[in-house]
RNA sequence: GCGCCCGUAGCUUAACCGGACAGAGCAUCGGCCUUCUAAGCCGAGGGUUGCAGGUUCAAAUCCUGCCGGGCGCGCCA
């Protein structure tokens, strides 16, 4: 409707051109918007208001001429020129009502669009380093890239999603040596755990598993080894770490060194990824960091780099000259000891990406990482890429309070409070609702004490009832009346003020969920099904569904049948339940 | 110090990317269950959109400067 009236305006437009009455060469984009309060009409336009800039001409005087102009049309009723210059349209009323027809025709499809069907986007989220569980925070990243993937699925992208696993580097060899050290200790060695290893319960959980299938085979009694590390290293705790991998390479040798490595990361991916398919979140690929140096990846774009002419040596380092494309500095790609750097991997997986054949990049990162977006950008277009193909969204971090205090999140610390226990208090639907209820850009205050002692008072609820109340309602009808209460059911019976707010708001489902796919913006379906929902328990209250006339029953029923199907639809891109009892 | 994000009712927030009197929820107060689920509905109070300028017919939205909060600024990942 909205493009209908923009094509009469526009023919409305041209009829004033050759008229003489606006000049031929402005440019005119139209922009028709639903009108927020019904005394402005169904539709409103500020065209004149625009017009009125280039032209010269008085804005209301503007909009009378092109009130006038618009074509004759059987939906129209009546143009109205209001305030400074909007042009309102009022529509005949009930014109909408054969969105009913369409969304119980074509039911899940309804607000699937097909705007963009061959491109091909490529979403990435999480990526969390295999080092531990995932938190509460990598649970905000999980719910919005998995409904952004949805959404841009309902558009008609061919969405791929990927998890990208930083599994090299040193961060790994750090939970390597913490494993190493617990697997030590349960076999009977003593030892001081270094506070700067990981402390987490789970780090006993991996070598315990270890020492099941291996037994003692990585066992070196710390009195041979011990002593020949620098003193409990309080003057330097992270040498002492570096000193301790060491170390641990040394007496284990490559391949045992290897094999506790992989045990380590491969016992917590698995888990992680056992714990965002109970949270709903599915990928299609898991790429690893470890891959891209082991195919040499790494090594090939930065020659890339290097024969592109922008890369040099600087103190025995290998630098990238990113402040040549906008970054404020160079950054180190091979540092002076010849390891790449984690920066080196991210140019190459990007490049990787590119050679993949995605029309559009989405990067899903936590807010601490925005410094990271201008030097990837810089890489890709040294690299002759496109840096406008890739999208980066930085979605702000969720602080959780409990009694009224932050928690503090640190892997390494093993302070946190874990995805997987967030979904066992609160479900897996009250999480993911409340994750992506904001814009991303916004902070997340998650208050533990709120979402489990009172979940009567989450909107999940709010609009799942409204699901559950619409089902209870069919199956009474099914028991007092029998089946297909909704064939030739007129719509048009449906004039209560209650009933066209729903048919109003069911008409716009498919432009909200183009919008917030345009937007990425979960939010935007979050706040659409409680304003249905809302409208629905309103209706509930004022109008009777099972009526003795068979007739406004039969239009009833099909009335809230759509509604059903529109609730169960938008769930469904947040990947949340639709219950039918409650 | 420099850079990015944010500042809206007591609290949490929305506002269709410049439009009409800034909408909700929670909390507070007052009503509604012998009719389809009261996890609901109806009503009331509560706002100088951090502050000060500027652009515009029109600013929460754009520009400038302050104030306040978060995050980042490594040959860490």
């Amino acid at each position: 409707m909205r493009t209908h009236i923009s094509e009469l305006l526009i023919s409305a437009v041209s009829g004033l051109q050759t008229d003489g009455d606006l000049p031929a060469d402005i440019n005119v984009e139209v922009c028709v918007t639903r009108s927020k309060d019904k005394a402005h009409g169904d539709f409103a336009c500020n065209l004149a208001l625009q017009l009125s800039k280039a032209t010269g001409m008085a804005a209301r005087q503007l909009a009378e001429k092109i009130a006038a102009r618009v074509p004759e049309d059987a939906t129209v009723t009546k143009i109205e020129v209001a305030g400074p210059g909007f042009l309102n349209f009022y529509l005949r009323v009930g014109y909408q009502v054969e969105v009913l027809n369409q969304i119980l025709e074509t039911r899940d499809g309804f607000g699937t669009t097909r705007e963009y069907s061959n491109d091909k986007v490529q979403i990435e989220f999480v990526s969390a380093n295999p080092t531990g569980p995932l938190h509460v925070g990598h649970g905000r990243g999980a719910a919005y890239g998995a409904t952004i993937g949805n959404l841009l699925e309902a558009v008609g992208y061919n969405v791929h999603r990927e998890y990208y696993m930083n599994d090299a580097g040193r961060q790994m060899d750090i939970l390597t040596v913490s494993v190493w050290l617990r697997y030590l200790e349960l076999c009977g060695e003593t030892l001081t755990f270094p506070d700067n290893a990981y402390q987490g319960d789970y780090v006993w959980d991996v070598a315990a598993a270890l020492h099941r299938q291996y037994g003692n085979q990585f066992n070196y009694p710390v009195p041979l080894w011990g002593s020949q590390l620098s003193s409990d290293g309080d003057a330097d705790q992270e040498a002492y770490i570096d000193a301790l991998i060491d170390k641990a390479q040394e007496l284990l040798g490559e391949n045992d060194y290897n094999l506790v490595a992989k045990h380590a990361s491969d016992t917590i991916s698995s888990d992680i990824k056992d714990d965002l398919e109970l949270f709903g979140v599915r990928f299609d690929n898991w790429y690893s960091e470890r891959s891209l140096a082991n195919n040499d990846k790494v090594r090939s774009a930065l020659d890339a780099l290097t024969r592109k002419g922008h890369t040099y040596n600087k103190d025995g380092a290998l630098w990238f000259r990113s402040s040549a494309f906008g970054d404020e500095k160079d950054r180190v790609l091979v540092r002076g000891n010849g390891q790449t750097t984690y920066f080196a991997s991210d140019v190459a997986y990007h490049l990787e990406k590119f050679r993949r054949g995605f029309d559009q990049l989405i990067d899903i990162w936590g807010a601490d990482h925005h410094g990271y977006i201008a030097r990837v950008r810089a890489a890709i277009e040294a690299l002759g890429e496109d840096p406008k193909r890739l999208r980066v969204l930085l979605v702000q971090f969720a602080n959780l309070y409990t009694g009224g205090k932050k928690l503090a999140m640190s892997t390494r610390s093993g302070e946190f409070v874990t995805l997987r226990q967030l979904r066992k208090q609160v479900g897996k639907d009250a999480a993911r609702f409340f994750y992506v209820m904001r814009k991303c850009e916004q902070h997340l205050d998650f208050d533990l004490d709120l979402a489990t002692s009172q979940t009567q008072d989450n909107p999940v609820y709010y609009v799942q009832y409204a699901h559950a109340r619409i089902c209870s309602v069919f199956s009474q009808a099914a028991n007092r009346y029998g089946k297909n209460q909704l064939v030739d059911a007129d719509a048009a019976l449906l004039t209560q003020e209650q009933e066209q707010d729903l048919v109003t708001l069911l008409d716009q489902f498919p432009e909200r969920v183009v919008y917030a796919a345009d937007q990425l913006a979960p939010h935007v379906i979050v706040n659409y099904l409680r304003d249905l929902a809302n409208a629905f328990h309103s209706f509930y209250n004022a109008c009777q569904v099972l009526v003795d006339d068979a007739a406004l029953r039969g239009a009833r029923l099909k009335l809230i049948g759509a509604i059903q199907i529109v609730l169960r639809n938008g769930l469904a891109l947040l990947n949340v339940n639709a219950p039918e009892h409650m």
